[in-house]
RNA sequence: CGCGGGGUGGAGCAGUCUGGUAGCUCGUUGGGCUCAUAACCCAAAGGUCGCAGGUUCAAAUCCUGCCCCCGCAACCA
């Protein structure tokens, strides 16, 4: 993906020339939306860089003058949770309740500033819900209609399962789909095709990136279905109004949660009135299609106004291939948070990340960002000017205020630059603004030698001018750094001696007061010792950031700091029973062919004998075996293990492989041993 | 034809929409400074922008074809 962000149509506007016009406007509130994520499992990283992200341009809005409504949820509605509360046996709304617990948490150990928080299952977003159906009802009365849904429904799941989750006549699941009907309320979306390419035509940036827009586009103009937008298979969701046999649709449901939370349908609309329409959804690039074709649709219908922008951010991927204690990527976030403070978090996710585009995480970058950008940068800056200020000056900011300096002109260019990349959401480029001001502010301190005059002349007003430059253009740094690291800058602003709040006039130059006291102090961001870190404490490791766990119930243990389902493990509670191994049967086998499983990445099919039988074994090993090298070969397998059907072939056992980073090490046996030999 | 991302100095990445001297961070080398967190400053080395065609006065950027890598899904039983 390579897309730009368009320009926002309230055009960039210089930071003075902002102040001015803020006066004298009254602006449009500003609404902010993250996705309701989903209450089956605990946040990952995408989660928590979407609502950084949003807290980040939310807090910017704020100190801009706007008025700003921020939110974010859960969605709590499906049969996911179902499932998993089942597992877990609780109702569904514990599980809901334990998950959304930790969101709370999480939210406010990463500084999240949400006006609200809506979670489906809420009273007030039913209330919505209705209320959407309602309108659509009155508005179009066409619009919603009973007719038949047909599809692959799977009788032990009660479910039914979309073509792609469909192979070989079974569900994701394994059990068996049929073609069957559903009677179900529809959508007439078939009738929003046109309407909706002449907004997308209209509002160009209604969708960014550019090229997310392009594929929604297309595949609008490819038709569109009527959508299904009922259900009667699932008991956990909100009653269709009118028909409570019907649970209405997900998506639905969820959709509905940005105008539910501002009191739509509900006796008091203020905040609806207020803030609707939403000035931005944030959501990550997978839901795209939701919110740009679905969600206008609906509102259409009901005659209601579109959000005005729908931003879909990129996918934090895990460093591929090299996942490894002895390369040192090993991902474990809630520990970096723990140790190094939300606020470094945050400001690595968006350093790192070019908004819109997928990214890798490493712990390892992120400690190598910590040493250089923070350590060696913002912190470093900050104490060498805060110490010399305190020797120099006897720990108060300079008594002379100095108006034309090269760092005043530095300021003057890299402010407009920084606040027109946070208006086109290039947080990335945003940040390089300010590095680029705290390269100029080191290079003024080399050039004007301080030190050198203090040992001359002692604390001279040139001396004063000097350090006062500095210390103020390190202000305007730290008023940069507001919204990506809230606490780390409202303490560097404190030990600055800047007292006056953050707000659009504070990046203007002169306002550090003079002979206020500064506080000379430990550095604000310690250098790590990378390799001291990422060698200690290996125990802990293998917190697995995009891991689908698809029916974990998070377990009560998890309620803590960890920011995964991961559980601690003691080994002796670990640890099983004889017996228990006992049950299992291993047996060498020689393999007397083996080909490749077609359209498979890394399955083999192996035909296996094991002395006095033959079976057939798939194996997950082709990406590391050529099929010719293991004929003849022995190798060990569980041999009385269920079968299971893999890309619609038969597998009787398991062959046993040591697993180094997912690549696969048979188990040897000497060759003499015959097949069928028991192992254990 | 399942969906998507990518191939740019040693590493990680911008830049490609709107063609015009190839940029950032880290690393490396040499020098400087000593206020600061072995930090900071200056300088240098290092790239035929995956390949092949095409359009153009001009292509990393536009067009065509191809190769390779990766994520998701379908398969690690």
């Amino acid at each position: 993906m390579r897309a730009r962000y368009r320009r926002v149509q309230s055009a960039p506007r210089s930071a003075f020339a902002a102040n001015r016009s803020e006066i004298t406007r009254m602006k449009k509130p500003f609404y902010i939306s993250t996705a309701i994520h989903y209450a089956n499992d605990l946040p990952h990283i995408g989660h928590i860089y979407e609502n950084v992200v949003a807290d980040v341009i939310a807090r910017h809005r704020r100190r801009m003058g706007d008025e700003v409504f921020f939110l974010t949820g859960t969605d709590e509605h499906g049969q996911k949770i179902e499932r998993s509360a089942e597992k877990a046996g609780v109702t569904p709304i514990e599980l809901a309740d334990r998950v959304v617990e930790y969101h709370h948490q999480l939210w406010k150990t990463l500084g999240i500033s949400h006006d609200d928080f809506i979670r489906t299952t809420e009273d007030r977003h039913k209330v919505g819900v209705h209320e959407i159906v309602a309108r659509i009802r009155a508005n179009n009365p066409d619009d919603i209609y009973i007719g038949e849904h047909t599809g692959w429904y799977c009788q032990s799941e009660e479910a039914f399962f979309p073509e792609s989750q469909v192979a070989g006549g079974k569900c994701e699941n394994g059990h068996p789909v049929e073609q069957t009907s559903e009677r179900n309320y529809f959508f007439r979306l078939s009738k929003y095709a046109e309407p909706l390419l002449a907004h997308y035509k209209l509002h160009p940036e209604f969708i960014q990136p550019a090229t997310r827009m392009n594929e929604v586009r297309s595949f609008v103009e490819s038709g569109l279905r009527d959508l299904s937008i009922s259900r009667t298979a699932v008991t956990w969701g909100i009653p269709f109004p009118g028909d409570p046999a019907h649970i209405v649709y997900v998506w639905l449901d969820a959709l509905t949660n940005y105008i539910s939370a501002l009191g739509f349908g509900s006796e008091d609309q203020t905040r609806f009135e207020r803030f609707w329409p939403a000035s931005i959804h944030l959501i990550g690039k997978d839901i795209v299609r939701f919110h740009a074709v679905y969600w206008p649709a609906f509102l259409i219908s009901a005659g209601l106004p579109l959000p005005e922008r729908i931003l879909g951010h990129g996918w934090w991927l895990r460093d591929n291939v090299k996942m490894s204690k002895s390369v040192g990527n090993v991902v474990r976030p809630d520990e970096i948070i723990e140790t190094f403070g939300a606020d470094a978090f945050r400001f690595f996710l968006l350093r790192e990340m070019v908004f819109g585009q997928d990214s890798n995480y490493s712990d390892e970058a992120f400690l190598n960002h910590f040493n250089s950008d923070l350590a060696n940068d913002l912190g470093n800056t900050l104490s060498r000017a805060i110490k010399m200020t305190d020797s120099y000056f006897d720990g108060k900011t300079p008594p002379i205020r100095c108006m034309v300096n090269d760092l005043r002109d530095a300021c003057e260019r890299f402010v407009p630059d920084y606040l027109r990349e946070m208006e086109q959401f290039a947080f990335q480029r945003a940040l390089d603004a300010v590095w680029k001001l705290l390269d100029e502010i080191n290079t003024y301190i080399v050039t004007r030698e301080p030190w050198r005059r203090f040992k001359q002349s002692g604390a001279s007003d040139a001396l004063a001018r000097i350090l006062w430059d500095i210390l103020e253009a390190l202000r305007i740094v730290w008023v940069m750094m507001a919204p990506f690291m809230p606490q780390s800058s409202a303490e560097a602003l404190r030990r600055l001696g800047a007292t006056q709040s953050i707000d659009s006039s504070a990046f203007r130059w002169g306002l550090l007061p003079t002979r206020a006291a500064v506080i000379a102090t430990d550095p604000i961001f310690p250098r790590i010792d990378i390799a001291a870190y990422l060698h200690s404490d290996s125990t802990r490791q293998g917190a697995a950031l995009n891991e689908e766990k698809k029916d974990d119930a998070p377990s009560p243990a998890t309620a803590g700091p960890a920011l995964e389902t991961t559980q601690a493990i003691t080994p002796d509670a670990n640890r099983i029973k004889i017996d228990q191994f006992f049950e299992i049967d291993l047996r060498v086998a020689e393999v007397l062919a083996a080909k490749k499983v077609e359209k498979s990445k890394k399955l083999l099919e192996l035909r296996l004998s094991l002395g006095d039988s033959e079976r057939t074994v798939v194996a997950g090993i082709a990406s590391k075996y050529q099929p010719e090298e293991l004929i003849g070969r022995k190798v060990v397998i569980v041999a009385n293990l269920q079968p299971a059907k893999l890309m619609g072939i038969e597998s009787n056992g398991m062959v046993l492989a040591a697993s180094i980073d997912g690549e696969p090490s048979l188990l040897a046996v000497d060759q003499s041993v015959p097949a069928g030999t028991k192992v254990k």
